[in-house]
DNA sequence: ATTAGGG
DNA sequence: CCCTAAT
């Protein structure tokens, strides 16, 4: 019919639609088995079958006609240059004034129809106006205007053609004759939109459905403000064929609906979208106020968004094939795998799985205005009943389907599709409706096609199913977790999942990163700020030593552990040259460890060592990870450490030692836990030299004190740690062991607890030394956070500028 | 299928 | 916990 330039000379991409793209409206009723469980698409797919109709109408071809002509445009391929323009609301007929309340009292929606009236009535006032013309583009007679005008949207890219009133605007290039043709005639349309609805879009039925019911279908469709762009057209035009019209941007107009109550609206969606074939969806109610009682929602959809069409035709086609070329686009856009988007309060809804309640959108405080649907751009079909195929809950549907009302159906499918009081248009499209109207099943829509679904309802039980229910980590999985981690790194979730979880199905992996995100971030916070089942800060600051830890590192430490290993078994394994580390900021170090610890060091600025020590629940690693966020806080590189080290393999047999899966003797265990700061070693001179403090929990002294309380003779538990690199400050938590007592933790053995304590602390005492600084941890925690502050910052800075590292007890 | 991030 | 992009 309309010679199509090709989009693609302009540089648009032409887009063809797929011939199946529209199936013949044969189909008037909808039978249910029609219906196809959809969702949102079937809820756009009726309001463009609608539309189409509307078209087909006033091209005055048949619909079969119409379909052929689609198809032959699409097989030549036109590109056409068009801009698209205006799109046809689809003027629903309505009996009389009120053809709400005529097709709702058969109904037993009565209630319903009243509130939507009102909205309508106010969309006619929209209709009448600018808006109004488009409407009337549609019309036949207007259609000669519009051919004489020849509607030609121009060449240039990224016209835009808005149905609504506003396009008019936009599209200056036009503008003329044609526009003002049109906008007459929309006045007239708005007025008529009923009757032309019915009579037009289904003549056959029309007659019939008019008179007796009376439908309220008239839509309209807006221009809305863009408010989204998508690229979907580029991206479809790859891979699909697409009509000639661009996508480029769009935008979204709303359409606006009216409900339909009567039959024919619903056959006339039902077989578009058998014609179209785009069926996922069930039918949806068509716009509709929502009601709901029980639990359910009803709503109302009197308008969606469509993304915006770029059109281009040449100034000799004719307004019919326009109108076609703007319906395929459409329905392309429908079936092309497009899906309802839901904004709520202005934010947009993406989770398909959650519940309308969860959403906010329930019967008593719901906003309907605040609703908002559009059709957005997906990439993926529509997925959503694919998920419950067999619907389950035909009781209602049916009913509702039969029964009903078209209408009813009708409302839900706009719903779903995308209703969507733009902005400008349409908050008020959705209405509250006293009334339910709807009766939704939770059930699914699904299999069958019951004629409409309510995404909600779909929504809810996907949600009730799929969302899952949330079960916070207990403190163990948070120790297997952290261990897994200790041992795996980050960053091999799978392995964890396998390693630590393997028997927990409900935690995945990805649930165990998840976790682990948490739990770094919950280790950088204040206690105070914490929430839930509290986790010991010991897991905590683990978690903060291997935060970021990933296999790299752990094989890092392995090489280096081996490396020192061997150092301490045979001195002349020293010059070992320490081996680059994975990371790029560790150089090679030729030097030998003793040389580099004394001689290199002052060179160039690097990291302090800051150990704290303490008895035990003197607040340590609480201080510890305060410290750390400080430093980390200054922009200062750190890391927290803490001795054991459980990560190595010396590390993993003292933690058999410490669960008392091994018996060892205390000589033995004091060795393996100086050879566990030993297998540091080497990694902590090279973070020190290239700049990073580190913070120790625990060290050597805490090696020494607890060993020499156990019996051991000091001097001996003294000599393995000759050699490791002498801290810049001890931070001496000083508190005494019953106040240590008192903060829990001891246990059974309180009595013997404290006793041994006194003598961790009387030999801590001892090892005092100019570097020790002690601090009072009695006092409140802030406090103690505040001296440490000081006196770390002070060493930090003397690092910085250059005091060599020293080793422990080695002079 | 996993991972890494953002929500 | 979910969702998604990237791998």
């Amino acid at each position: 019919m309309v010679s199509h330039t090709c989009v693609e000379e302009v540089g648009y991409k032409s887009y063809l639609l797929p011939a199946n793209a529209r199936a013949p409206r044969s189909a008037r009723r909808r039978s249910i088995e029609k219906t196809i469980s959809e969702d949102d698409n079937m809820c756009a797919i009726d309001l463009l079958a609608t539309v189409a109709g509307h078209l087909s109408f006033e091209s005055g071809s048949s619909i079969d006609k119409l379909i052929e002509d689609h198809r032959v445009v699409t097989q030549k391929s036109v590109k056409e240059e068009f801009l698209e323009e205006e799109k046809p609301l689809m003027p629903v007929a309505l009996s009389g004034e009120d053809p709400y309340q005529g097709s709702l009292s058969p109904c037993g929606f009565s209630s319903v129809i009243t509130g939507k009236v009102e909205n309508e009535a106010d969309g006619f006032s929209y209709s009448g106006g600018s808006d109004a013309c488009q409407v009337g583009s549609f019309s036949e007679d207007i259609k000669p205007d519009i051919d004489g005008d020849a509607v030609v949207l121009d060449a240039r890219p990224n016209v835009v053609v808005s149905l609504g009133s506003s396009s008019r605007t936009e599209v200056p290039s036009n503008g003329n004759c044609a526009s003002h043709g049109v906008r007459d005639d929309v006045n007239l349309f708005s007025r008529d939109d009923d009757e032309n609805f019915s009579g037009y879009i289904h003549p056959r039925v029309t007659k019939n459905s008019l008179r007796t019911v009376p439908r309220i279908g008239d839509r309209r469709i807006r221009k809305i403000l863009a408010s989204r762009h998508w690229k979907g057209g580029s991206r479809h035009a790859d891979t699909k064929p697409w009509r000639n019209y661009y996508l480029h941007h769009q935008r979204s107009y709303p359409i606006k609906k009216r409900k339909n109550f009567d039959h024919i609206s619903d056959s006339i969606t039902d077989d578009y979208r058998l014609r179209t074939k785009m069926h996922r969806g069930s039918r949806k109610g068509q716009g509709a106020s929502f009601v709901a009682s029980n639990s359910h929602v009803k709503l109302r959809i009197k308008s969606f968004r469509v993304p915006e069409l770029f059109i281009e035709i040449p100034e000799t086609a004719t307004v019919g094939s326009l109108k076609r070329m703007v319906m395929e686009a459409v329905s392309t856009l429908l079936s092309d795998g497009h899906r309802v988007g839901l904004m709520v309060h202005g934010k947009k809804v993406r989770d398909d799985n959650k519940t309308l309640h969860q959403t906010g959108i329930s019967q008593d405080n719901t906003h309907l205005d605040s609703l908002d649907f559009s059709l957005e751009p997906s990439s993926e079909l529509p997925q959503l009943l694919t998920s419950h195929p067999s619907g389950h809950a035909s009781g209602e549907l049916l009913p509702v389907c039969q029964a009903a009302n078209m209408d009813n159906v009708l409302e839900s499918d706009h719903h779903d599709s995308a209703l969507f009081p733009s902005d400008s248009l349409g908050k008020n499209k959705v209405t509250e409706d006293s009334k339910a109207v709807i009766p939704v099943a939770l059930t699914e829509l699904a299999s069958r096609p019951p004629c409409r679904k309510l995404k909600r309802s779909e929504q809810q039980q996907q949600q009730a199913a799929q969302r899952r229910i949330r079960r916070p980590f207990s403190v163990a999985e948070v120790e297997a977790l952290v261990q897994a981690v200790e041992k795996l790194g980050t960053g091999r979730w799978r392995d964890v999942k396998l390693c630590a979880f393997e028997d927990a199905d409900h935690r995945t992996y990805v649930d165990l990163k998840d976790k682990w995100k948490t739990l770094v971030h919950t280790a950088k916070i204040s206690p105070q700020q914490r929430r839930g089942e509290p986790v010991p800060q010991e897991l905590l600051n683990r978690v903060l030593v291997n935060k970021g830890m990933n296999q790299i590192c752990s094989f890092s430490s392995v090489q280096l552990f081996s490396r020192s290993f061997r150092a301490l078994a045979s001195p002349r394994s020293l010059n070992y040259p320490v081996q680059s580390l994975n990371r790029s900021s560790v150089r090679m170090e030729s030097s030998n460890f003793s040389s580099g610890v004394r001689t290199e060091s002052s060179v160039k600025p690097r990291g302090a060592l800051i150990v704290l020590e303490g008895l035990d629940r003197s607040g340590k690693s609480t201080q510890c990870a305060k410290l750390l966020s400080f430093l980390e806080g200054l922009g200062h590189p750190t890391e927290l450490w803490r001795f054991p080290d459980r990560e190595t393999s010396v590390g993993k047999m003292i933690s058999a030692y410490l669960s008392n899966k091994s018996q060892l003797d205390d000589h033995t265990i004091h060795l393996l836990f100086s050879a566990n700061r030993w297998e540091k070693r080497s990694l902590m001179e090279e973070k020190l030299k290239t700049g990073t403090t580190l913070i120790v929990d625990r060290y050597s002294y805490s090696g020494v004190a607890f060993s020499s309380a156990k019996g051991l003779d000091i001097d001996w538990c003294k000599a393995p740690e000759i050699g490791l690199l002498a801290p810049d400050s001890v931070l001496y938590l000083d508190i005494s062991p019953e106040r240590a007592a008192e903060r829990g933790g001891y246990g059974d053995e309180r009595y013997e607890r404290v006793e041994f304590q006194k003598k961790v602390a009387d030999f801590y005492q001892t090892l005092r030394d100019s570097s020790w600084k002690i601090i009072n941890a009695g006092e409140a925690m802030e406090e103690v956070e505040k001296k440490i502050q000081e006196v770390v910052l002070d060493k930090v800075k003397e690092c910085t500028k250059g005091k060599p590292l020293s080793l422990l007890w080695s002079s």
